[in-house]
DNA sequence: TTTCCGAGTTCCAAATAGTGAAACTTGGTT
DNA sequence: AACCAAGTTTCACTATTTGGAACTCGGAAA
């Protein structure tokens, strides 16, 4: 059985993805060595694979130093993903203005698996030390854009998310089990809202607001962050207006993008 | 390594890559039959392929429209891939204050093989319809950024990119041989910067500047972007003090970032 | 120098995963 | 009811992948 090892394929297209990933968690040019340790996989057949990989353009090879980093060609599919993924791009200027009102660090998010896939940032006019980043992944239960998101997820899928979250005790105010946090996300729902109470970092604090499509589809979610030591939820709150403006105005024009003139498409269950 | 064919896609992993670009290609959500069409591979193999994808979390089916479009596991990735290219995320930031200060389009660009690959652009404040777009590629020997960076080549290096050089006549002003080429190489190694004079595109004009690490390894180029209808070369070259300022700040930084003289922490020693 | 060592690379018979024509399912249209 | 097109599954056949082991190569120790 598998150790604590995050592969997903027993096809070899999975196998050459995860050794991608293996290659990309490093954040520098790794050597053939380092990826053989930890790595499920035998020593020839990583070899083939991390040659495969550079056979196609996905790990470039520089030879200088006998190291492999992450290819060309996958900043190119990136940029395709990013551009198609229809919330990213459009709603880019509506953090800009966003980030430029509240002067406070504004992460955009969308839900991956059980997790949070943080898509864009904007940092603070003064910015904060933290954790997340445009690119990076999270937990669901203990962020607000996470559970803002999982609030307003189908019952089946939320069932079947929540089963997936580790309920990791972060800080003293993490919620810890599903019951809790269930309480939470049907409050969230109530509101329209939701926030972190220093759930994931001691001292970051944040508000979070869903992005749902006209038909009430869950597109994403965006938050406001800060520090304790700055200022405090209420005054985070105070800036609702202002966020459910930019909110309002990403769905309408993911909307419009999507649906350039059909009608609403029926949703499952 | 006998003969081999010259196909992209030997292997399974790359006939999967072949369809994640091809899913990439479309700027949209895309059915399957129309990848289908179009696609070298017959339907039930096309099929598997595009399902280990979805599996493997490169790719997202939308269930309510019977659509694929490119997945988080791959904006994830491509994020990875991005941070460590190490240029584009330095560079960001001078990008942003010099397209300010010029309010013209900006690209950022990487060599990749024989093609330009753009990794970023700030759009001029009255932008211009244009073809260029981060993380697409464009060819090297039309274009300011392609042109500066061929100049900065190692000789070996320069005569493989060269034979790779497909010259055709985009407008009446495009090089479209290499002797012609190599002495535009030559007068820009002359004065550190070039010019893309109407040659890729009709009525749009660049001067761009070479980005070279202190040992004169070529990191990337950068280049200022507008129309004959509104500025002209002498103009674009009245920018250069800039330009060269912004140049020098990247490659500065890019350089301490890459020899931060701390050794990786890591199992051994 | 010679020997040893470990990183990197190649080999090949056995095992596995991939292939694709064709058949089937589904849902909508005539 | 018959038809059609998109999407999905099947299955005998085959090409690819696998991984233990052997090999190369260059540097460090003997």
């Amino acid at each position: 059985m598998a150790a604590e090892n995050g592969m997903a394929g027993g096809g070899t297209v999975g196998k050459a993805l995860d050794v991608l990933d293996h290659i990309a968690m490093f954040a520098r040019p790794v050597r053939f060595n380092e990826l053989l340790t930890g790595s499920p996989y035998p020593k020839a057949t990583l070899y083939r694979l991390v040659q495969v990989l550079v056979g196609e353009g996905m790990v470039t090879f520089n030879a200088d130093q006998g190291t492999y980093s992450l290819g060309m060609r996958l900043v190119r599919l990136a940029h395709a993903a990013w551009d198609q993924s229809s919330l990213a791009p459009i709603a880019r200027p509506h953090i800009d203005a966003l980030s430029a009102q509240v002067g406070e660090t504004v992460h955009l998010a969308q839900i991956d698996n059980a997790q949070v896939l943080y898509v864009d940032k904007r940092n603070a006019r003064v910015p904060v030390e933290m954790y997340s980043q445009a690119g990076k992944v999270g937990p669901a239960y203990c962020t607000g854009v996470g559970k803002v998101m999982l609030a307003y997820l189908g019952p089946s899928e939320l069932d079947r998310v929540l089963q997936q979250q580790a309920f990791h005790r972060f800080t003293p105010h993490t919620l810890t089990n599903e019951d809790q946090l269930r309480r939470e996300l049907s409050d969230i729902r109530a509101n329209g809202y939701g926030f972190d109470r220093e759930e994931h970092e001691p001292g970051i604090i944040c508000v979070a607001v869903p992005i749902l499509s006209a038909q009430g589809r869950l597109l994403g979610a965006l938050s406001v962050t800060s520090t304790t030591s700055r200022t405090n939820l209420a005054a985070l709150e105070a800036q609702l207006p202002q966020i459910q403006t930019t909110v309002s105005a990403i769905a309408e024009e993911v909307q419009a993008w999507r649906f350039p003139d059909q009608a609403p498409a029926s949703m499952e269950d």
